[in-house]
DNA sequence: ACTTGACCTGGAGCGCACTCCAAGGGGGAA
DNA sequence: TTCCCCCTTGGAGTGCGCTCCAGGTCAAGT
C-alpha cells in the first residue's frame, strides 16, 4: 500500500485537511487525488511533492489563482516549459520586491526601536 | 493654513482616500484628524507622519488590531515607552522570521527555475 | 446665482483564503 | 456485529482589509 491518508498528508505538510481538499477542489494540484475502494484519498509520494511546491509558493505571496494557473500549465504535459519558466521568474521578480521593501520597513522600525531603546535605558538608569 | 486635504493625503501616501477614512474611524491615528467648518479633513504634518508609520508597520504584515493597540499606547502618552518598545520588537521578531521563511523558499524556487532554464535552452539549442 | 466636482457619513459589499458544519459512509478493534 | 473515529461531500460561514455606494453638504470657478 503505497498513500498515506488526508491526516497524514495533513501532519506531513503542515496543511489542515480542510486545506487539502480546498486545494485539490480549486485545481491547484496535478490531479485529483486518488481514492480507495471506500472513497478515501491516498496521496502519494508525488502528490506529496507537489502540494510542498504548492506551499512554497503560497508562502510567498503567489495567489491561489497563480498557482492554479501554474498546475494548470504542468498538467498540460512537456511543451509549455517558457510558460512556466516565465510564470515563475515574474513570481521571482515580484518575491525579490517585497523583500526589498520589507527590508527598507524595517530598518526604519529598527530606528524607532533604537529610539524607544535610548529613552527607555535613560529612565531606567535615571 | 496648515493642512492638506483627504485628497492630498491620499496622494502624498499612497492611500486611498477610504483608507485614511477607514484607519480614523478603527482608531488607528492618534487623533481624529480635524475639520474645516465645513466638515472636511485636514491633515497636518504629524498626521502623515504618524500614517507613514502605520504604512510601514502595515507593509511589514503587522495586523490593524495591533496597529490600533500600537496607536493607544502613543495615545496614552508617557509613561508606558516599555510597552511600545516591546510591541515593536516583537513585530521586528515576527518580520525577521517571515523574510528567513521566505529567503528560503525563494531560494528552493530558484533552484526550480534554474531547471527549467536548463531544459528550456537545451530545447532551443537542440 | 449656478454649476461642478470634491468631500462628508453610515453602512453594505467584496475578494481572498481558508474554516467549519451537517449528514452520511468506511474500516479496524472488541 | 457493534462501536467509534476518521473520512466523504456540498455548501455555508469567517476574518481581514479594504472598497464602494447612496444621499447629502460644501467650495471654487463663471
Amino acid at each position: 500500500m503505497t498513500g498515506v491518508t488526508i491526516a497524514e498528508a495533513s501532519d506531513e505538510l503542515g496543511l489542515s485537511a480542510d486545506t487539502l481538499r480546498y486545494y485539490e477542489k480549486d485545481g491547484l494540484l496535478l490531479r485529483p487525488v486518488p481514492r480507495t475502494t471506500g472513497g478515501h484519498r491516498q496521496y502519494d509520494e508525488r502528490d506529496l511533492t507537489w502540494i510542498r511546491l504548492v506551499t512554497r509558493l503560497r508562502a510567498t505571496g503567489m495567489p491561489i489563482r497563480d498557482v492554479r494557473r501554474y498546475a494548470a500549465l504542468v498538467r498540460a504535459g512537456h511543451g509549455n516549459e517558457e510558460e512556466r519558466l516565465a510564470l515563475l521568474q515574474a513570481h521571482r521578480e515580484q518575491v525579490l520586491r517585497e523583500l526589498a521593501e520589507v527590508t527598507g520597513h524595517l530598518a526604519a522600525i529598527d530606528h524607532k526601536i533604537a529610539l524607544y531603546t535610548d529613552c527607555v535605558l535613560e529612565r531606567t538608569t535615571a
